[in-house]
DNA sequence: AAAAAAT
């Protein structure tokens, strides 16, 4: 029913007086309303709107239907109330389901809809008991994150050791769209799987299976490719001509301006040459004469391989044993942060893209989150805004130079905290400018000027519209979880944003999985970039112990109480928000103190519990894959995977939030039988050993897992 | 399915 078709005012008012779905009236309705009721109950009315109108609207006009202890204790209501007194069929539902649950026994006394009855006949369906109107969980306790910044630092340089991601040695570009004159480009049908690990001499066949797992997890992207290889024929050009012109136009004026852009010293032929592939690439491919006409410098010969290099720029950490922050080109106040910071010297991805990015070139690079990634981008960045800013006073209200895009507001209050004090060493400012809380703040920081701006895409371009944020002199662009922010519903604000950013802005991807799918941004806004990866980071030197549990469905919720029924932290992942709040309930219930973290939350509380697992005062968080990227939490050193991914990507950045530091860490995903096929070419995909084992609830295993018997190995040693 | 704006 639309809006505007409520009943409202005059009579219609005082006959339906419980307004449908009417939470709140104005106060200038209520007193339209006024004069068709009777003054004593008006006033009484009027009270109770000012509270929760459904649950007292009709009660009021019958002595003693409010009686205490007794809400909505009602006999008469059968006669006289229930035509007034009428219920959504959601609430009819939930009634009903409430009744069906309580078997009918307490029916006839407890009428009042209970809001929480409705929720419980939406909950998904699972073993282990579940009420709804059982009291919350405690959550006293606002959390606060501000004082972990050196201690984290460490960490996160640390953690750069362990293998976030499985992909690490493999080149996962394509390198067929550069082929493609860059005028006559669709963003779509570049992406092509084939050839996904052909460069991967290690392993051909992994090769193979990636290929198709990539297929499998994005039946989207393949249509996009079916279309594109046909469209590239120029059958059907005209499909999309509207996204291949917008695009073309926005590119055509990036080009051109960058081809011109002194001040950027991009490097062109001599440093493209070092990126530049030996072998011609693409021979399954035609020739396609249309673009040959193209002229040959619309696209540079380092724009071809970036993709295919991945492998060779990879960054071994010997080569950079004895270089100094200083040495990469960073002033003394940002060397001296980072040392505070628990970064002495750079690893290897930051020295590989530190310089490039002083350079000013765009930069692709893979490493994990919390492994000196941020500090990767974020110190570079830092440096050049001060740079640019140089004998410039920092005005009021100033717009700022540089943003920074995360997928997740946590991940944003994440890197703001790296690099506000970076900032802050040079003079600098950030602010973080995400959704979920109020803007005013933000606002005021914006007017009162800032240099750096790190948030979450929604957000930005709220202010961005409402003109609050002016990102025409922003020089810098950084993605965080770059390959995240190009998938469905994150990549078109993410363009809308780059797009207002300056003209030849730079532009810096960063991922653990970082993949084609980023190659709708890099087509269109980057130049040349410089592609770096780490050497080393694979599997096999992982310090995560993966393992697969098969299981009875009906057992699946006793097993994971007990999985977590353990001394160290537990991250545990869900699929939905309904399940990871229903687990968390359920692990409380069991006395074991969890708490959740999806996007049913607000943002107080998520940022709350979060908080309460890094602080340990709860040793169980239940998440929805919001935690699965970029979140860092020390010491967690069991992931569970209540329900498996979809995504092998999934898996990596899932597992990736334990085993850090070098510390041991187990991820456990449980699975059904039907899923054991899946859930195979799923780990191939990743390239992780996990052994599949039968589990059902008191085997050992799962005594073994949680830590509360030793494993056959520790056994053995 | 989740995330990302608020209303």
């Amino acid at each position: 029913m639309p809006k505007n078709k409520k009943p409202r005012g005059g009579r219609a008012a005082a006959n339906f007086e419980p307004r449908y779905g009417a939470k709140k009236t104005s106060f200038h309705e209520r007193h339209r309303t006024a004069p068709a009721r009777d003054g004593a109950r008006d006033e009484r009315s009027t009270r109770a709107d000012a509270g929760d109108r459904r649950s007292t609207a009709g009660y009021d006009r019958r002595p003693g239907s409010r009686s205490p202890g007794h809400r909505g204790y009602r006999p008469e209501e059968a006669e006289s109330g229930a035509p007034k007194r009428r219920w959504t069929s959601q609430e009819r539902a939930g009634r009903d389901e409430a009744r069906g649950i309580r078997n009918r026994a307490e029916s006839g006394r407890r009428e009042a809809p209970h809001h929480r009855d409705d929720r419980g006949a939406q909950r998904p369906t699972g073993p282990g008991t579940y009420r709804d109107d059982r009291p919350r969980r405690d959550d006293r306790g606002a959390g606060r994150f501000d004082d972990r910044r050196n201690d984290r630092g460490a960490q996160q340089r640390q953690g750069f050791r362990d293998n976030d991601h499985r992909d690490g040695g493999r080149p996962r570009f394509d390198d067929r769209r550069t082929e493609r004159p860059r005028f006559d480009r669709d963003d779509r049908p570049r992406r092509d799987d084939r050839g996904a690990g052909r460069f991967d001499d290690r392993r051909d066949d992994r090769g193979g299976q990636q290929r198709q797992g990539f297929r499998d997890d994005r039946p989207r992207r393949d249509d996009r490719d079916d279309r594109g290889r046909v469209n590239d024929r120029g059958t059907s050009r005209p499909e999309r001509s509207y996204d291949a012109d917008r695009a073309r136009r926005a590119f055509d004026r990036d080009r051109t301006q960058r081809s011109f852009d002194g001040e950027r010293e991009r490097p062109r032929a001599s440093t493209g040459g070092a990126y530049r592939t030996e072998r011609p690439r693409r021979e399954e491919r035609p020739t396609r004469s249309d673009w040959n006409a193209k002229p040959k410098d619309a696209f540079t010969p380092g724009d071809d391989v970036v993709h295919e290099r991945l492998e060779a720029q990879a960054v071994q950490a010997v080569e950079v044993e004895g270089v100094t922050f200083a040495d990469l080109g960073l002033g003394s106040n940002i060397t001296e942060t980072l040392n505070n910071l628990g970064a002495q010297t750079p690893f290897p991805i930051q020295a590989a893209s530190i310089p490039a990015v002083l350079e000013g070139r765009d930069v692709l690079a893979r490493g994990r989150t919390g492994s000196g990634k941020t500090i990767a981008f974020g110190a570079p960045l830092v440096e050049r805004v001060l740079q640019s800013q140089a004998g410039k006073r920092r005005e009021f209200g100033r717009a700022p130079r540089a943003i920074i895009l995360a997928p997740t507001r946590e991940l944003a209050l994440q890197i703001d905290r790296t690099i506000q004090p970076i900032a802050r060493s040079v003079g600098l400012f950030t602010t973080q400018i995400y959704g979920g809380v109020p803007q005013g703040r933000q606002v005021g920081a914006l007017k009162k000027g800032v240099d750096i701006v790190i948030g979450t895409p929604g957000r930005v371009e709220d202010l961005m519209n409402q003109g609050k944020l002016d990102l025409s002199d922003c020089r810098i662009a950084v993605l965080d979880e770059a390959d995240h922010m190009c998938e469905l519903g994150f990549v078109e604000p993410v363009q809308r944003i780059l797009r207002r950013t300056a003209d030849g802005s730079q532009k810096l991807l960063f991922s653990a999985t970082l993949d084609r799918e980023v190659a709708a941004l890099v087509d269109e806004f980057l130049v040349e970039p410089a592609v770096f990866e780490v050497a080393g980071e694979d599997q096999e030197s992982s310090t995560i112990e993966h393992r697969v549990l098969v299981i009875e469905h009906r057992d699946k919720a006793d097993i994971l109480t007990s999985l977590v029924d353990r001394e160290g932290k537990t991250l545990v992942f869900a699929r939905t928000r309904a399940y990871a709040e229903m687990l968390a309930e359920q692990f409380d219930d069991a006395g074991i103190p969890a708490v959740s973290l999806h996007g049913d939350l607000n943002q107080a509380k998520r940022t709350r519990n979060l908080e309460k697992l890094t602080s340990g005062r709860v040793n169980v968080l239940v998440a929805t894959d919001v935690a699965a990227r970029g979140i860092h939490v020390d010491d967690i050193d069991l992931v569970v995977q209540a329900d498996a991914p979809d995504e092998y990507k999934t898996y990596l950045h899932r597992s990736g939030r334990t085993g850090r530091a070098g510390r041991s860490g187990r991820v456990v995903t449980l699975i059904t039988r039907q899923r054991q096929r899946r859930m195979t070419e799923l780990l191939d995909r990743a390239e992780i050993e996990a052994p599949f084992e039968q589990a059902r609830l008191d085997d050992d295993v799962i005594e073994e897992i949680a830590g509360r018997l030793p494993s056959a190995a520790e056994l053995t040693a």
